[in-house]
DNA sequence: TTGTTGACCTCTT
DNA sequence: CAAGAGGCCAACA
């Protein structure tokens, strides 16, 4: 499964903003992650839905990628897909690292899939919600 | 420089 | 209802 695995992403050029704007979205997405609460989690599609509608639901993952350099740390297993599938569990440093995280947390995952997902699902929306950007 | 791939999602047939 | 194609933006070759 996911043979192909990218290992140079040059993380470091969109966490050093040195013309600081095409990298505007990824740090949008780094800054709506990182505001997701311990135990709950999240979709690609709610993040970009947040930002900028369904335009870049890909970019969000891109942006993950990029997050493995970036700091604070980005809680990246925390970001899953529309099914609450651990769609990047393959990108990760291990790949049950993501799984373990989660669980860790309290999230019990099946098959790579979270349980209850919709139930551990997090909305972006409420993060801004009362504190608006 | 252009072309293709990519941790996806939404709309149309 | 199910399946297919398109789209978005960025990075890599």
């Amino acid at each position: 499964m996911a043979s192909s695995k990218r290992q140079s992403v040059t993380p470091l050029r969109a966490v050093l903003p040195s013309g600081k704007k095409d990298t505007d979205f990824f740090q949008q997405v780094w800054a709506l992650v990182r505001l997701i609460p311990r135990g709950r989690v999240t979709s690609y599609g709610a993040i970009a839905a947040c930002l900028g509608a369904r335009s870049g639901a890909r970019m969000v993952g891109w942006a993950m990628n990029s997050s493995h350099g970036v700091h604070p740390k980005v809680p990246a297993h925390r970001v899953v897909n529309r099914v609450g599938l651990l769609s990047g569990k393959d990108h990760f440093a291990s790949p049950t690292a993501m799984q373990e995280q989660l669980e860790k947390e309290g999230i019990k995952i099946k098959d790579n899939q979270i349980v209850d997902f919709e139930k551990h699902f997090w909305d972006p929306g409420q993060a801004l919600t009362g504190h608006q950007l």
